[in-house]
DNA sequence: TTCGCTTGTCAACAGCTGATGACAAAGCCA
DNA sequence: TGGCTTTGTCATCAGCTGTTGACAAGCGAA
């Protein structure tokens, strides 16, 4: 990621833009807009505050950049429609702390509440992820559906963030795992 | 809430504590924690931002007793057991953009991002929210109820606040109304 | 070579933030 | 009255933030 030797980085535009992006993406999963600073990306790239400036305008506009470069709508639903649902909770119970896989997710729900990424946050989140989904599953009801889905999936992930993980006994996960499951599954069906 | 007169502000060390306080509690659940300054606060409140440090010796302090201060996981479950669901569900679908009812629960999702704010908002939501939950909940698999039935309201409430209210028809409201309660009673039935 | 464009770095700025300590006035007690 | 504490205000600070423009060096073309 960033570069061991000393001296100027190598002359790469292209190469140095995708690092700036990766580092952006890693430290939005993680930290909130408002907590990450363009040096601490900078930092991470390997290179001057500046150079972000220079390639993506502003520090919005890097956000906006990291979030659209996320296109896990359609990865999230990758794979059979009768099994959407245990993997869904599987990955949510036993998923790491930051999976590539939500990524997306992650750095939405970071910055939520922070207004000046709000509205890059609402537009996205919109089209990356509450569309897809909803067509997805399709149908009259698709639109309160993907709601509710999409509820208890983000609804989980913030508990899990706000207690730190979920202090549950091994029991107590594999019983998660199942109802969120078949809660999930009779969602998406339209139960 | 501020001051019409102009000069100073009557002394009354209360009285002013209280304005303080409830001009903190409405701020913070409309906006982060690092959205929200002390001039913010003391604006509302009609003070000058040098009294909140002499009260409440932070801002993090400030905001620790704006948390402390909503009692509402109580309040949240007052009433019979058998409507709990309709009640929650009529309240997140029709409920006002800032409902008293919720304002705790409007803080900790404003700020559970904002790492200066982390650790407030974790101890503060597993006393005040997840722990009285749990229990009133009861039973073997009350913990993982628990945490079934918050992720699915925090989930509406951040989808809410994400796509700036649900855009649903009237039909669409009254059957996400429906199916929330449904769900949400199955969960706490432990179905 | 020399020119010109690209790529990267550096120092610095204006703006905002939370916090501090000196100061003014009110109210109380002797 | 005179002194003391409480309550509120003001000016100001150090620290951090995103952003800017000047500068240096690489590198291909003429």
């Amino acid at each position: 990621m960033a570069f061991p030797v000393c001296g100027p980085r190598p002359r790469n535009a292209a190469a140095t833009r995708a690092s700036i992006l990766e580092a952006a993406q890693d430290r939005f999963a993680r930290e909130s807009y408002d907590d990450v600073g363009m040096r601490d990306i900078a930092g991470d790239a390997g290179v001057d505050p500046a150079l972000i400036v220079r390639y993506f305008g502003s520090k919005e506009g890097l956000f906006r950049a990291a979030l659209d470069h996320c296109h896990e709508g359609s990865t999230l639903l990758d794979g059979d429609r009768e099994t959407f649902a245990t993997r869904i909770a599987h990955e949510i119970v036993y998923g790491t702390k930051s999976p590539k896989k939500m990524q997306g997710l992650q750095i939405i729900l970071r910055s939520m509440s922070s207004a000046r990424a709000m509205e890059v946050v609402q537009q996205q989140s919109c089209e990356q992820f509450m569309n897809p989904l909803t067509t997805w599953i399709g149908g009259d009801h698709g639109a309160v559906s993907a709601r509710m889905a999409a509820a208890l999936m983000m609804g989980m992930t913030v508990s899990k963030e706000i207690t730190g993980g979920l202090d549950l006994s091994e029991a107590e996960c594999r019983s998660l795992e199942q109802r969120l499951a078949r809660v999930l599954q009779d969602i998406i069906d339209g139960a």
